[in-house]
Parts: C-alpha cells; sequence; structure tokens
DNA sequence: TGAATTTCTTGTCTTATGGCAAGTAGATTG
DNA sequence: CAATCTACTTGCCATAAGACAAGAAATTCA
C-alpha cells in the first residue's frame, strides 16, 4: 500500500479517480538534511510521504529554533497558507532523514480539485482534521505535563521518538533538550 | 457595517451572491450563560457573531474546564470537526455576555457552497486563515513567558480581557488565575 | 583512522508557576 | 437588607523546568 493510497483514501473517491490523482503525483527523494521548503519561499506543491521523516520549524524572537510538527509516512509536509494564499513560507522544511514523497505542483491540485468533486471533500476532510488535531495539541501543552506530553508521543508516534535527534523533540514539546533528558532518565528508572 | 459583511468580505464573492449568502441566515440571541453548543451535541451550524462575547472549552482529565478559545464580534462560533463530520462536539460554546448572532445551518450553507464557487474559496481561506492562527498559538505557548501572552492577548484582544472574567483568561493562557492574577500585579507595577 | 562536530547527560543554582488556604470586595438574590 | 456567591487577591511553601557549564558518547567527515 503506497502513501498515496492512505492519505487519498476517502468514501467519495473512485478508484478511477484516484488514478487520476496519483498520475499528477511525481516521486522526489531527499536526502537527509536537504529542505523542501525554507522561509520567504512561496511553497509550489505539497509532498506526501512514502518514507522518512521531515521536520517543520521556525525562529523565535530568540534565535532558537522551535520544531513546529513532524511529518513521517503517509502523512503530508504542506505549508498551507504559503500554498494557498501565494505568500512566502514563515516555516523551514526540512528532511531529518532520506526521504520518499510524491510531490504535486499546485496547478495540477488545482485543476483536480476543480474537477473531481470528492477531491473537494477530501480537501475539506483533510484541513478540518489538521484543524481539530492541531487545537488537540494545544490543549495537551496547556493540560499536561512535558513527562505526559513526552509519553504520548512516544507512545502514538513512535517513529518520531526512534528517528529525530532528542533536541529537536524536546523544542516540539516545549521544553530545553536537558529537561527532556531527565525526563527520559527518570521514565527508564520507573520501568 | 454588519458582521456578515465582514466575516464573507473575499475578492471572488460578488454583492449579488452575499446578499443570497446573507439571507441564508437568520439572527439569533443568547443570554449570558446560554448554550450555543454542548459536548455530545451534533453541530447543526455555525454562528456569525454580530455582537458579545462567546468561550468555548473542554474538560481536562482533572475535571478543570479549559478555556480553548474566544469568539467575539465578526468571528465565527463554530466546532468545524462536529458540524462537517456530523460526529459529537468535545467542546462547549457558551456566552460569556448576551450575544447576536446570525446563524446558518449546514444544510443551507452545503447548498450555497455547491452553487456559489466563491464560497468554495471563502471556506478553505478561512479554515487554512484558522488553522495559521492556532499555529500561531501552539508556538506561543512554547516560546512565550505566561507574561507575554497575556500582554500579547491584551494588545491584539483587548475586548476579551476586558468582557472575559480572570479565570476563564487564565485557563486560555494556560496558568492558574492565581498566578494570573499576579502578573496582573507585576505588570502594573512596572507601569 | 583521527579530528571535529553533534548529541546527550549531569551538576548546581535560579525562577516561574502551582497548590492550598484565607481573606476582601463586589454582585446577586431572596 | 441580609445572606450568599463569585471574582479576585495574597501569603506560604513545593516543584517543574530553565540557564549555564562541563564532560561523555556518538556520529560525521576529511
Amino acid at each position: 500500500m503506497s502513501a498515496l493510497q492512505t492519505i487519498y483514501r476517502h468514501p467519495l473517491l473512485t478508484a478511477e479517480e484516484l488514478e487520476i490523482i496519483f498520475k499528477a503525483h511525481r516521486k522526489i527523494t531527499f536526502n537527509k538534511g536537504d529542505f523542501l521548503l525554507k522561509k520567504e519561499q512561496v511553497a509550489d506543491g505539497y509532498f506526501c510521504v512514502e518514507k522518512g521523516l521531515i521536520r517543520s520549524y521556525v525562529y523565535d524572537f530568540n534565535g532558537n529554533d522551535i520544531t513546529t510538527g513532524f511529518i513521517g509516512k503517509n502523512e503530508i509536509a504542506i505549508d498551507v497558507i504559503s500554498l494557498f494564499h501565494r505568500i512566502p513560507s514563515v516555516e523551514y522544511f526540512q528532511a531529518l532523514t532520506d526521504c520518499e514523497c510524491y510531490v504535486i505542483d499546485l496547478e495540477s491540485f488545482q485543476r483536480l480539485y476543480h474537477s473531481i468533486i470528492g477531491l473537494n471533500e477530501w480537501g475539506r476532510a483533510w484541513m478540518s482534521e489538521s484543524l481539530f488535531e492541531l487545537k488537540q495539541r494545544t490543549i495537551s501543552m496547556i493540560t499536561d505535563s512535558a513527562t505526559e506530553r513526552y509519553e504520548r508521543l512516544q507512545s502514538r508516534h513512535p517513529h518520531i521518538v526512534q528517528q529525530s535527534p532528542l533536541k529537536f523533540i524536546a523544542s516540539y514539546l516545549g521544553i530545553t533538550d536537558t529537561s527532556l533528558s531527565r525526563i527520559r532518565k527518570e521514565l527508564v528508572k520507573e520501568n
């Protein structure tokens, strides 16, 4: 099962339509460290991840880089605002490992989006799903301790914890690498 | 200028289309304390706020209510997931003050959404804008101190600080009412 | 392979925020 | 008007996480 099949699964999309959608993508690989998108660039497409791990991040006012998200297998690396509003990105998207992706450019997407009614629905479903997950994360940032957030990340997205350096996970969780190191130590001690 | 005119302003929507859209809404008022939507209910429309302040919140595992957002004049009170996925809400939406809103039900929206191409674009723009703001907030929760978050809320959304009890603002900022009270005291002292 | 770089850990001290409890002031209600 | 409530403040002490710095371990690279 390819990433595309998983990503585009939707009740309103037929096998034929999916075929058309898949064909609009082309395969692209990234080496560890490569950028899929940099700050100030205008995104011209989005990436469906087949293999590997990507990190999105921003710089805060102190110059620290803050991990805003991880994108792994069967997920989409996209800066929604930059792509659809045609404005420069504020985020960086960088490959944490060698990656295999399928990319589709905006023009192709727009064309399909207007001709395949189900894709329209799929897009809205995807966006509202993203909104929901982000909301969950915001609530978690408020109500859960750093330890709890780490444990949840570990159980729900073990591949992130396995593939990403500790400092990126730490900034994603909103703590320093020092603190995360200590949290890990405590968790090991407990079990 | 009514809330509807502000909310639905979009380059692809003509005056005639706007007229049709506006007519699909009906006015509805809420008294302080009324619920627009409760947990477990399936949303059947969304509310464009003309006047007043609404609070959305969830209960965390400890039974504390956590404010997830404030919705004021010219903003939309909506549970995207519940409305479009037809599933029970996890949030409560409650009027903090007497409110005047314009409500549109899902069916009417769907009909317009499929007949007015610009509304389609408007919807996507609205959703991506929401995604962006939520992302900003998540980053702020990580990189800014509680004091900074409060000051920003105060400068960007003074009406919230003016109309909402301190405890709701506190939970929105991710701190206790006690802490927010102290932060306020410090800020007053500084100026 | 050896040097350089990055990653991770650990120690010490500081600080922001929380938990709990008491108390005041203002609003609401019977 | 008195009796409750609710909102807010304040004090005391506990704790999670940060700042800074040193060093160990792992990885990268020439």
